[in-house]
DNA sequence: TTGGAAGGCGCC
DNA sequence: AAAGGGCGCCTTCCAA
């Protein structure tokens, strides 16, 4: 049934393992056998692996051929777990862990290094202190008293292996790659940028608008110099603080246009213009270098190439293979809908039990029907608004949704006041005062913040995390719900940006995947928050270019 | 030469 | 219109 067994890499592509008890204590004979990938292929039965580090093992499992249902890493788990004790920051390597079970001094972690553009995850996986098979197992089987001795068992137990699961999902999206259309893109940005000059490199639309920008002021002026840009403003009579977007946009004069134009173009040729896409793109894939719990709250990041800020633009060369279909599922108003599940406010748990749209619902509820006004409310209240007409619709809000908006309160308040909170599921916020703390909300440079700056910041950080976080939670069980629905498909996932997924199949399955992606939305629902009304829609597009999709 | 801060902007 | 949450990464600028 449940048959739960650990691994380790020996030397020379052998491995160790044994099957374990369900306390953790190994139930047999440690074995060794001379190749990894056939130690896990041969074991079928085997319903959960146990081993220190996926990024470490799947890559050499997925390139042998051998994908696993399920897996419990312990280094993921020991940041969870040193989370909910309040301990987030301190060493999370298995090694560490095993010196604190020992009382032996700990190692800290290697430092991060960021990935060299093409680098295979499996490359990048940090060098740290080794740790023997034995002491693994025990550190395990403490982890399991660990979740035993967390808040709600059964929450932190499902985290860990949700958690576990998006690693697994990590690898294979990483060994897919995004379909991606080097060819297409080129001509994107010849076509918005121009062709570039043979000496420098510098496109000619950039070099074109740099020029008005100077006519316009009549002299020299480079637009990428922001001090150049608001000394030649000053100079034109026009008073900015900034040469912020927003802050141009209300100036009237005639380098505006040119410069703001510029200001986009040239974002797009230095973050994603030829140099990225030699950098990144190879055999018609890109591959981001997912890393799952790569934030406190628990979404993930990327590691070098930036594929978690794809421009609308650029996503013109997103394209499937041919006779293949890309299936784009964003959840729709995600974070109002996980608000409605954890506070359980029977007012926004009825609207979220609709799948049309909410903000329309609030706005019909609290707002005589002003849906902008809805959305700015409900944004306010999970992002921690503090001025402006936010606050006011915020009284609008807590009127017919009060336990929604107390949830979010409450969760500022115990962040204000140092104390801890937690993601639904359990992942909790770092520690008032620790570093991670003091890094994440850091303020403007001049003055340090006083302590009430300070607190009011970290109320803002903490009303955010538990709807952002919760969210993320949500997002984990989805993605596995998904990968286990679609093993014997062609299909293959192989985006995720926090509420959309992306998945690559065959035309004649495109049907199919997105009935799939609702469906483990669905699901996700129930097994994450319990026994709600609250759906989770997604808005899906089958498409062959990711720019179609909206 | 290198590393960090700051200004800015892309995504959610 | 302006202000609030989470990121990565580009540039310039400046100090070590």
């Amino acid at each position: 049934m449940d048959e739960r067994w650990a691994i380790a890499p020996a030397e020379g592509g052998g491995a160790l393992l044994v099957a374990l008890h369900p306390d953790g204590q190994p139930a047999g004979e440690v074995l060794r056998e001379p190749d990894l990938a056939a130690a896990v292929g041969s074991r079928p039965q085997v319903t959960r692996w146990v081993w220190r580090s996926t990024p470490e093992i799947y890559p050499r499992l997925l390139a042998s051929g051998v994908r696993v249902d399920r897996c419990y890493d312990v280094e993921c788990a020991e940041v969870l777990l040193l989370g909910h004790e309040g301990r987030l920051g301190e060493p999370r390597s298995a090694a560490a862990a095993w010196a604190r079970l020992t009382n032996k001094p700990v190692p800290a972690d290697p430092p991060l290094r960021a990935a060299t553009p093409g680098e295979q995850s499996s490359l990048f996986e940090i060098q740290e202190e080794p740790i023997s098979f034995e002491a693994l197992l025990r550190v395990y089987a403490d982890q399991i008293r660990r979740h035993q001795s967390a808040e709600y068992p059964d929450r932190m137990r499902l985290l860990t292996a949700s958690e576990s699961s998006g690693m697994l999902v990590a690898a294979e999206m990483d060994r897919a790659g995004l379909p991606w259309s080097a060819e297409t893109h080129r001509a994107l940005l010849t076509e918005l940028l121009g062709e570039r000059f043979a000496g420098s490199g510098e496109p000619r639309r950039l070099t074109e608008l740099a020029d008005q920008v100077s006519e316009a002021f009549g002299r020299r002026v480079r637009p990428d110099l922001p001090a150049d840009v608001l000394k030649a403003f000053k100079q034109a009579g026009h008073q900015v603080s900034s040469t912020r977007k927003w802050e141009l946009e209300g100036i009237d004069h005639p380098a505006v246009a040119p410069l703001l134009e510029y200001k986009t173009l040239y974002r797009i040729y230095t973050a994603n213009g030829w140099s990225w896409l030699n950098d990144w793109i190879h055999d018609g894939r890109f591959r981001p270098g997912f890393i799952p719990g790569g934030t406190v709250s628990g979404r993930w990041v990327t590691n070098g190439g930036g594929g978690l800020q794809i421009p609308k633009v650029i996503r013109r060369a997103v394209v499937a293979d041919p006779g293949w279909r890309l299936v784009v599922a964003d959840a729709s108003q995600l974070e109002p809908r996980v608000l409605a599940a954890i506070s359980r406010d029977p007012g926004l748990m009825e609207v979220a039990g609709d799948a049309g749209d909410l903000y329309k619902a609030v706005s019909d509820k609290a707002f005589s029907g002003d849906r902008a006004m809805a959305k700015l409310a409900v944004l306010g209240a999970v992002y921690g608004q503090t001025s402006g007409d936010g606050l006011k619709n915020l009284a609008a809000l807590r009127k017919r949704f009060p336990k929604a908006v107390a949830y979010v309160d409450d969760a500022a308040r115990a962040g204000e006041e140092g104390r801890l909170v937690r993601t639904w599921l359990g992942r909790t916020c770092p520690p008032s005062g620790s570093p991670i703390d003091a890094a994440m909300l850091e303020g403007p440079s001049e003055e340090r913040p006083t302590d009430a700056r300070h607190a009011r910041a970290r109320g803002r950080f903490t009303r955010n995390f538990v709807v952002q976080g919760s969210a993320a939670d949500w997002a984990l069980l989805m993605m596995a719900a998904l990968r286990q629905s679609i093993t014997d498909l062609k299909a293959e996932l192989v985006f995720f940006q926090h509420d959309e997924v992306i998945v690559h199949c065959p035309a004649d399955e495109a049907d199919q995947v997105a009935a799939a992606i609702q469906a483990a939305g669905d699901l996700a629902g129930r097994i994450t928050f319990g026994a709600t009304p609250t759906r989770f829609p997604f808005t899906t597009a089958i498409v062959e270019c990711y720019a179609d999709a909206k």
